[in-house]
DNA sequence: CCGGTCATGTAATGTGTTACATGATTAC
DNA sequence: GTAATCATGTAACACATTACATGACCGG
């Protein structure tokens, strides 16, 4: 079976929710993936066409009074069975996350103890606000009872723990640096 | 000031280091970055090229006896200024991981519960393997006494806190699964 | 009447990986 | 003798972001 890009298949997921337009995969996408995967129109659009012009997925019209035309993508037999063999595939790349912040940290020599202070209350700060919004994102998930929801929470709970120990790391370098 | 990528600064970085060459810079990236940072031989040298273009360091070649020249890249007053700049500068974006495991998860309706667990098993085995990697590395420069060293080891604390979070959500998910 | 939302799309640009090309030395 | 290490570099390709272009409706 033919090989797509990640973003490929995360698209070809999304389309299984009742999310079909390409707007509304990026709403869905920039509300509750947002903590670990990213996607721009310029990648949603050309890929939608890519689906299905390789039949993975049909296109049916719907013309909204005043609005837009919305262009709704239904997986196809095919389009669903390709999903599903990526799925079962192991991964490969567990890609190590580029960190400005600890790229910055690690020349800190040549940085005043000060400036190094302040790059981490700031990291902290953003990292707190992160935390917040993955408990809200988890309260509209509970509040939504999708089928899928159990596994919306667990990529949360992920968030929320990864997060955690990234304020706790922040709280111990900042003691070290004073 | 002209803005360059972060992979520029992040090599101006370390030829503030004793790792004056292409194949020296790979070297340190690979041990001691590897966790926040990676780069490909096809970033570093044009990226050199870039940097010397530009002023910010200078060339001295020095001919190995059999071995192939060596380039070495001495930062100048300029780039050194660049390097310090950037350091300064608040970080803009912090940008959210991208999560393959965490993807498959989400779409975790489609597939047995078999298949999962076996993802996050696996998964769990590369960020134990990982979370190894870094005692190693934080027990190489601990002995190397490097001026450095207090940051570096700085980022290995991240690695291992936020790693060992990873490795506790899988358990805990591993036990709501089964 | 102005800003936000709904809605689709392209072009230019930036960024990064992989594969290829070369070749001597060293350790087993 | 053969695999790993040292050493530099390019070209093709893959992937992603940003800016641009268009335009109607809705709420305040």
């Amino acid at each position: 079976m033919k090989n797509y890009s990640d973003t490929t298949y995360a698209i070809l997921g999304i389309l299984t929710t009742e999310c079909k337009s390409g707007y509304a995969i990026k709403q869905l996408i920039d509300r509750s993936l947002n903590h670990f995967w990213k996607i721009s129109y310029g990648q949603i659009y050309p890929t939608l066409k890519l689906i299905s012009q390789e039949g993975l997925a049909e296109i049916r019209t719907s013309s909204n009074s005043g609005r837009p035309d919305k262009n709704e993508y239904y997986l196809t037999a095919k389009g669903l069975e390709v999903l599903k063999s990526w799925l079962e595939q192991p991964i490969v790349n567990f890609p190590a996350e580029r960190n400005e912040v600890l790229l910055k940290l690690f020349f800190g020599h040549y940085q005043s103890q000060e400036k190094q202070i302040l790059l981490l209350q700031n990291y902290k700060e953003n990292l707190e606000k992160r935390y917040q919004t993955y408990i809200a994102i988890e309260l509209a998930i509970q509040q939504d009872k999708n089928e899928d929801a159990m596994y919306w929470l667990f990529t949360l709970d992920y968030g929320k723990r990864t997060a955690q120990a990234a304020i706790d790391w922040c709280n111990a370098t900042l003691e070290k640096l004073k």
